[in-house]
Parts: C-alpha cells; structure tokens; sequence
DNA sequence: CGTGGAGTTGAATACGATCAACACCGGTGG
DNA sequence: CCACCGGTGTTGATCGTATTCAACTCCACG
C-alpha cells in the first residue's frame, strides 16, 4: 500500500499547483503508545498512513464490549466514516510508537473533488457506502446474537424482507433456518 | 445510488468522446428469476446496477454451506472481486425476474483509467482492497469456529500476532480471551 | 516488594447447530 | 379434479461450542 506522498509523487496529470497544496496539509507525526486518536461519535475524522508502529480501530457495543474491528500496521492506511459529514462509529489508537501521515478527510474531499472529475467522486462515493455497510454487517455479527440481528435487518431491509424465503435471511444473518424459526416466535412472545 | 447512466450523465468534466463509447458499453439487459450471473472463480466479472428486480451474492464454503453475503434490490449495484484481474469469491444470482445495466470490469477499469488522473485509480484500488478484505471477514465469521479463526489469522497476520496481546487477537476474531485460550491448548495436543 | 493486568483453567450455563419428524402449501401430471 | 411430490417452514430432542463466572498463576512495573 502507497503512502499519501508516495502517491502524490507519482501523480502524472494533476496540476504541479494541486500537488503542492495538498501535500503541505499532510500531517507527518511521531504519536506515542495508547493514544486515542479518534473516538466513536467525533465529526471530522482523519485519515491514517503507518509509516512506522501499530493502529487499531474499535467499537463499543451498547453492552459495554469492545469489538476490534481493523489492525494498521507499516504500509497500512487506516479509516473510517462514510463521509466526513457523518459521526464515526469507531474509535482509533496506537498500540505502539507510531509514526504516522495525517490527512484530514474534509481537506481531502475538497481538494480532490475540485481537481478531478465527477463520475471518480461518484464512483468513490459509491465504494465508501459499501465499506460503510460491511463495516456495519461485521460489528454485527461480532456483537450480536441471532434475535438482535434478526430485528436489525427487519428494521434495516424491510422491503427485501418481503422478497425472498426465509432460510435465505438466516443464510444471510449467519444463522440456521431453524434457529431463526425459533428466535421469531420468541419474539411474538413478548 | 445512481445507476451507471446517471453518473454517466452527470459526467462534467470527461470528454464527449469518452463519454460516449463508454456508455455504448453498458449493456442493459432483462434476466429471469433464478439465472446465475456470476459463479465463484469466474475471472472478468460484470458490475451490475439493478434498474428492477432482486439479486443475492453468496459463497460456498469448504463445508458445502451457502452464505449470502448482500441482497441488491432496485437502486443497488452488486459487484465482486477486487480487481479484474483475480477470480471472484461469489456467486451472483437473480432472485426476481430483473432489469440490469451491466458493465464489464475489465472494460470499466480501461476506460477509466486512461480517462482519469493516477491518483484517483490510485484512491480506487486502495478502496476495492479495503472491501476484498472486509468481503473475507464476514465469510470467516459466518463460516468459521473459533479454531478456524484463529488459524487463518496466524496465517494472515503473523507479524501482528506477535505484537499485541492475546485479548485482543480475541477481540479482533469476535470470541472471548478465555475461549481464544482454550483453542489454543487443543492446538498444541495435535 | 506488592499490585494489577494478562493469561490459564475449570465448572456451570446458554445459545445455536444438528438431526429427525411433520405440517403446509403450490405446482405437475395422471 | 385430485393425488402426489418437493420445497419451505416449524417444532422438539439432543449435542457441541463458546460464554460466563470464579479462582489462580505469572509477570511487568510501580
């Protein structure tokens, strides 16, 4: 994986100008072991290069728990948020001495829609909505038992709930289409 | 989510030209319910956007057990593989009778490519092996046991392993520290 | 030293998987 | 028109895997 600069250097058809520009608001910092660099809920989330140490990005669940969701080590990039307008579900901290490249995800957003064209943006728009539901679909399955994901998809995709057999939403919640028999009649009792 | 011809559309600052023979590629097609589009291994797979209908992308596992890994109703679009270049991991199949634009890979990462600047393919490779990756975990987490799990990370990530402590690793493959303990133990008596 | 976190071990428990039997259609062919 | 069939979903009994809770060891670090 190419650092930020690595990839600004090798940058052929955007303007000298634009390169120069963003690559005076890349951070290069030394961030010692333990730190919180970002926590669940923040706006304005940036976006990490390892240049040297260890990230991880995790989440806490209503029930307390952590879950990991992503380890960064050397030539990682680590991230995360839809978009830079939304809050972040994940908190990020080193676990070692890291030395890392900041960019921020706003800076980065600006600076790239006005120098490239609309159908990359859309298609990198589209890409991050995906990595966002994954992102969702994962913590999920870490941390939640096959009644609370049953009920999270209903409330999710209620229009495909409708669409297909049953044994294929279990087959989806990562579950047996008995137990998912079962855990809706659980439900009905209540 | 826009559908290929939108973005298309929406296109500013690509050429005429471009524009053009790139949407002349764009096949728009009616499939039947129950037709498979795409089979685990395929190379040079399709991107298709779901103008009407129901698809389901889903792997089988080493144990024969089917996954589905995402439903794509109308407005969605469905893709697989992290590049053009390696075998897919999914099946894709109808599961309505469906209206789809679809668009070959391989053609879609050429046009692209010469149309565009470095950095942005650059940005989108980054993005599509974030999602490869993301795409083999939530199929290690519906498929596998907790030893599994713990084998194919030792695999994966060796120089992690070494790094941080062993709740951790837990917390990363969704069990329990004492759980990871114990099917460490049934490891070594092997 | 002494303290607290990390890892291990064991016992009891819970949750979902597996296996088997059965009810309920929806479609097909006699 | 009805009988049959296969696929889907339900229910129950049993089993296995991972969780929970508790006790204990072992270091690392003050």
């Amino acid at each position: 994986m190419k650092s930020f600069t690595e990839i600004l250097e090798a940058y052929s058809k955007l303007s000298k100008e634009d390169t120069a520009s963003l690559k005076k608001k890349i951070l290069i910092k030394s961030i010692p072991k333990g730190t919180l660099l970002q926590r669940q809920g923040d706006l304005n989330s940036n976006v990490y290069y390892v240049k040297k140490g260890l990230l991880r990005s995790y989440s806490i669940d209503e029930k307390g728990k952590e879950h990991i969701f992503l380890f960064a080590p050397e030539g990682w990039t680590m991230a995360d948020g839809e978009s830079h307008e939304k809050p972040t579900d994940l908190f990020i901290e080193t676990l070692e001495d890291c030395e890392l490249e900041i960019l921020n995800k706003r800076i980065l957003v600006n600076e790239f829609t006005s120098a490239t064209n609309a159908s990359e943006v859309e298609r990198s728009k589209s890409l991050l909505r995906r990595i966002a539901v994954m992102q969702k679909r994962i913590i999920m399955l870490m941390s939640a038992s096959a009644l609370e994901r049953y009920e999270h998809f209903t409330k999710m995709y209620p229009q495909i709930l409708q669409r297909v057999p049953q044994k294929m939403i279990a087959s989806y919640l990562g579950i047996t289409p008995e137990a998912l028999s079962k855990v809706k009649n659980q439900r009905v009792n209540k």
